[in-house]
DNA sequence: CATTATAGTTAGTCTACGCTAACTTGTCAA
DNA sequence: TTGACAAGTTAGCGTAGACTAACTATAATG
C-alpha cells in the first residue's frame, strides 16, 4: 500500500469502529477522523484496491484478514505508545494524541524495546 | 512556516552540517539528505522566505538567529529521542532512524517528560 | 581562449491527500 | 407516489513536496 500514515488511519479507524458496532459505514468512518466523505471514499477504494477491506452490496466496511492484521499490529502500536508516555509522566489527553502520530513511523525493533520495557515496569 | 517535516529537516540538516563547515551549499545539504538540487533550491527558498536562512551572494547558506533557534530545538529532540531509545535497548543505527522520524511530531509535553526520564535514568 | 565541470534556478510533472460541488441511489414518510 | 433526506461517488481543485530536463553562471583546466 503506498498511503502512509494516511491509510493506515483509516485502516485503524474502521478497526476501532468495528469492535463497536460490526456495521461500520463510510460516513462513520468520516465522522470519527473529521473527513469529508468523497475522502473517506477515496481512502476507502484504495484500501480495497490493496485487499486490505471489503464492502459488502449494502455500503458496509468490513476489514479483510489481511487489513485485519494490520491494523491490529498499528492499533496494538498505538496502545503501547500511549502507555509508554503514560508511564513517562505525559498526561493522558497528550499521551494518545502524540501516539497517534508517533506509530506509524517507529520500526519494529523500537516497537518490541518498548514493549519490553512497559511489560518490565508496570 | 507551512512546511512541516520537510522544512524542519532541511533546518536541521543545515544545522548539524553548519558545525562542521561553517560553509554550506545547497549541493551539500541535497547529498546528505538524498535529494536533488531542485528540491533544495525550493525548499530553502521557502525557508528563506520565512526568515530562517539567508544567503549570501556566493551561495553560502546561514541559519538566522530564528532558524539557529528553530534548529536547535528540532536537533535538541533528536538527540533526546535517541538517548530514549538506546536506554530502551535499541541499537544505535536504528534509534536515530527512528528519532529523525519520529522528532516532528512529538509534542512539547512529551519532549519535556522524556528529558525527565533520559535526566534520571542515565 | 575555449571547454568542461560545478552549482543553482526555472519550468513543468507526479503522487498523496485533503476539500467542495454536484450527481446518484435508496429508504421512508406525507 | 412523490418528495426529501442520507450515504456514496465523481469531477475537479489546492497544497506539500518529491522529481527530471534544461537553462545559466561561474570556476578550473587543457
Amino acid at each position: 500500500m503506498n498511503m502512509r500514515e494516511s491509510g493506515e488511519m483509516y485502516l485503524e479507524t474502521i478497526y476501532i469502529l468495528s469492535q463497536k458496532s460490526s456495521a461500520v459505514r463510510g460516513i462513520d468512518v468520516g465522522e470519527y477522523m473529521g473527513y469529508s466523505k468523497p475522502s473517506v471514499s477515496r481512502a476507502i477504494g484504495i484500501l480495497k484496491k490493496d485487499g486490505l477491506v471489503e464492502t459488502d452490496g449494502q455500503g458496509f466496511i468490513k476489514l479483510t484478514d489481511k487489513g485485519e492484521q494490520r491494523a491490529k499490529i498499528i492499533y496494538e502500536r498505538h496502545t503501547v505508545l500511549s502507555r509508554l508516555l503514560i508511564n513517562l509522566g505525559v498526561d493522558e489527553k497528550t499521551a494518545i494524541e502524540d501516539a497517534c502520530r508517533i506509530e506509524h513511523y517507529i520500526s519494529e525493533k523500537t516497537f518490541n524495546a518498548i514493549k519490553n520495557h512497559i511489560k518490565e515496569h508496570s
